[in-house]
This record gives structure tokens, C-alpha cells and sequence, in this order.
DNA sequence: GTGCCCGTTCAGAGGGTCCTCAGAGGTTGT
DNA sequence: ACAACCTCTGAGGACCCTCTGAACGGGCAC
């Protein structure tokens, strides 16, 4: 079975090949570093820096999903768009766009069943829309994986953005969702501070690794308060998350 | 069985097939975005900018509806409806019309069973008539999915436009009706409010996304009104409909 | 045991999101 | 023409979320 670098099983296409993905930005440095994320996802990836190269790219690929900068040297995100349509017809779309843009070059695209995140954007952020469409669409295979994560009693529905433990509800403020979902998605294994900090706050994040400590109490809080820990602190290495009876 | 991106069941041509919809308009970018929209349901969509592709891609398709724009570059709406019939005789038609326009032609045509809106539309609308066509006119099997939607003790039967919950009657305005069945038709999931945007609102609408925040506000006082809420505020993230026995 | 460092928690400032009200402007129906 | 209704804008304010700084405490090395 195809796997993640990380050990876990991928997000794969029906028949079990790796799934293919199409990042399009003109800033390589972010280029990069999505791809990364996505690579380590267990997916196929391949970059291109304006529309004309994109749509180029795709039709060697065929991609399954393609992430897209809104703002490209050349064309406009629509143009792209139907241009991609036209190469495979079923393909999904996630846009970057900066915070300002949403309200006009935008508009419509949500109603197709794509999506967007705004910049700065967090790289988990990025990941969970992408996997959310690609399931929607059907072109991933829903194996174990199912739009609940789960962690011993902790669950995670993350299209209800509902988190209960041992049945009871859960409420969690933004970040914190986002935090306990990449502890859950990585269970009994070790994240450093700056991993954490690198995957949940978004890349022009400037400060410190003291938030991922309060973040990590707040959760405390919510997740372990009265109940045998799920949340273990490892000295001098990070955090881990485990289910109870390990 | 088929099912639409959105994971819900497909409503599909008899023999569990996707149905087949053809979109007409000259305006490459409202195409795109309608046929998003029509692609999200399920369906097999093609595009055509004018009225003779528009014939020679129905001669390709033999699609079981079409939306067609009425003022078209080459002929006007009417021919090519003429023309349409004489490739598939049953073929359903939603016309796409200028709010003053030729009033009488179109009712008169609508006679046959056919439909129209005005521009300019919210996609929320565009999709709920070419349901209600394709249901009455047989093209469509009809699974669970009836006329009737139902969330919780929440019912909407969406041809009488008659909402009650727990029986009782609930008088909605026109807008807040379509975002009500918008989100009625995506119970348990957090739809953020560009979502609410694309979908409910008129493609040309260029207000802000705090016009949600009242109509929900709205909602709010007519459907949970002293009763255990079904409303709920993501902070972050968007609106869901829950029945109340989550 | 002692001292240092890592981690935890508290308190609070600042900013942002969301809710509601009031009213203008437009449309519909009488 | 008038009334009733619907839709949207703008402003005010409440509340929540995020992050900073500082104090506290427990583990680990020596």
C-alpha cells in the first residue's frame, strides 16, 4: 500500500496510485514549501509558476487536484480555471488568495464545490481543504480514513467541526481545533514544538514556541480536564498525543 | 449509486445514469461558474457560447435539460429552442432572462412545462428549478430524496415554499427561504459564510459577507425562536444546521 | 540538596468576529 | 399614490480569541 513519508497510510486514488496534485504559484519559496507538505502527504506533486505552464502541466499530469494562486503574472484565476475544465473535467480547485481579493476575483468559485484559503494560510489548513475536496469528489479512496478522525474515545468530525471525548461535546476555539487535528492525525508520535509551530500558525507567523505551550494547556483543559491524560509532554523533544490504554 | 460531489445522492436519470445538462450563455465566466455549480450536483455538464454549438453540442449530449441564455450572440433564445426540440423532443428547458424581457414569450413558451428565472439569479435558485423540472417531467428518479426536505423536526416542502418545525408555520422571506433550504440541503456541516455567499446570493452581488451575519440573524428569530436551537455559530468558520438531538 | 532550565499557568491588552438595531432605498401590491 | 414589505448599509457594542509577559513549580544535572 502506498504510504506517507510519515508512516501513515496516503489519501490515495480509487485504484491505490498516489494522488496527483498541481501547485501553482509565481513565489517558488511557497511553491516549495506546499509541495513539501503535500509530498510528505503521500501525493504526486508537480509545481508551475504562471497559468500558461499550469495548464500545460496539468495536461501531462492529470492532476486530480490543483492548488492555485489567484494572482498569476500572466492570466486571471477564472481563465485558468475553465482552461483546467477543459483538460479534465472533474478536477478540484483550492485557491490562495490574499485576504482582500476574496470578496471579488472569488466570487462563484465556492458554489462548484471548490474552495479557497486566504493568505497567510496555515500548511495544515491547506492540507485539510485539500483532503476535504478530494473526498467530497470521490477521487480519493475512503479506506480506515472516513471524515472522522479518531483517537482512542477522542473524535473529530471535521466537517461538523465537532470534537467530542467518551460522547461528550467539546467546544474549541479556532486554533485549538486546528492544533488537536494534527495531534490526531499524527497519534503516539512525537511533535516537536517547532513542527507544530510550522504546520498549525500560518507561515509568516513571527512569534514564539511559547504559544504552542499555552495551546497545548488550553487543550489540556478542554480535551484531559478530569479525565486520564491523552496529552503527554516528552522534555526537551515535544508533545505526543496517545490514546489512554496504550 | 451516483452521488454528487458533495456526498449526498444524486439525483439521477431513471436508469441511475448521470443526467445530462447543457448550459448556454455567451458570457464565458457565468458558464463556468453554472456549470460548477451543476457539476457539484452530479451531473454531466457541457457549455456552449452560442446558439449553433449550442444545437450541435445537444445533437452530441442529448442532454435532458438545457439552461439557456435568451439573448444569445448569433440567434435569439426562442430558435434555438425550436431547434433543440426537434434533436431531443423532451428536453427540458430553464431560460436565463433579463428581468424586463419578453415577459410574454417566455410564459407564453413556459406553458409547456418549461421554466425561467431573471437575472440576475443565485445559483441556490438556478438548481432548485432545474430539480423541480427534471422531476416533474419523469426525467429523474426519484430515490429518498422527495419534493419534501426534512432536518430534525424542520420541514420544507420546497414546492409549496411552506416551512414549519414542529408543525407549526414558519413565513419566510424570499431570501431568507433560499438560504434556509441551502442550508437544509447540507444538514451537520459548517458552511462558511462565502459559501452562503455564492450560493444564495446573486452572482453580481458585491456586498459583503456581513449581509449572512443578518440574514442568519434572521433565521435565528423565526426558526429557533424560544426553541432549542438548530442554528449554531462556527466562530471561524461558518453556520450549521443541526437537528437538535445531535 | 541546589541551581538552572523547561514547561505550565495566570492575568490582561488588543484586536477581531459576530450580533443587533435603526433606518434608507427599492420593489410590490392595492 | 400609498402602504407594506423586503433588502441592504452602517454603527455600536458585546464577547471571544490570540498573544505577551511574568510568576510559579517541577525535573534534571551536578
Amino acid at each position: 500500500m502506498n504510504t506517507t513519508r510519515s508512516g501513515r497510510p496516503a489519501l490515495t486514488r480509487p485504484d491505490g496510485t498516489p494522488l496527483r496534485v498541481l501547485v501553482v504559484d509565481d513565489d517558488p519559496d511557497l511553491a516549495e514549501v506546499l509541495s513539501g507538505a503535500l509530498r510528505y502527504e503521500g501525493w504526486q506533486i508537480r509545481t508551475a509558476g504562471d497559468g500558461a505552464s499550469a495548464v500545460a502541466a496539468a495536461r501531462e499530469l492529470l492532476p486530480d487536484a490543483v492548488v492555485l494562486d489567484v494572482m498569476l503574472p500572466d492570466t486571471d484565476g477564472f481563465a485558468v480555471l475553465r482552461a483546467l475544465h477543459t483538460v479534465k473535467a472533474d478536477v478540484c480547485v483550492l485557491f490562495l488568495t490574499a485576504r482582500d481579493a476574496v470578496e471579488d476575483r472569488i466570487k462563484g468559485i465556492t458554489a462548484g464545490g471548490d474552495d479557497y484559503v486566504t493568505k497567510p494560510f496555515s500548511l495544515e489548513e491547506v492540507v485539510a481543504r485539500l483532503r476535504g475536496l478530494l473526498r467530497r469528489a470521490g477521487m480519493a479512496r475512503q479506506l480506515d480514513e472516513g471524515p472522522r478522525l479518531t483517537v482512542g474515545d477522542l473524535v473529530m468530525d471535521e466537517e461538523a467541526r465537532e470534537v467530542t471525548r467518551g460522547g461528550e461535546l467539546i467546544e474549541l476555539s479556532p486554533t485549538e481545533f486546528e492544533l488537536l487535528r494534527f495531534l490526531m492525525r499524527n497519534p503516539r508520535r512525537v511533535l516537536s514544538k517547532a513542527q507544530i509551530l510550522d504546520r498549525v500558525w500560518s507561515y509568516d507567523f513571527g512569534g514564539r514556541a511559547h504559544v504552542v505551550e499555552l495551546y497545548i494547556s488550553y487543550l489540556r483543559r478542554k480535551v484531559d480536564a478530569g479525565r486520564e491524560p491523552m496529552i503527554h509532554t516528552v522534555r526537551g523533544a515535544g508533545y505526543v498525543l496517545k490514546p489512554v490504554a496504550s
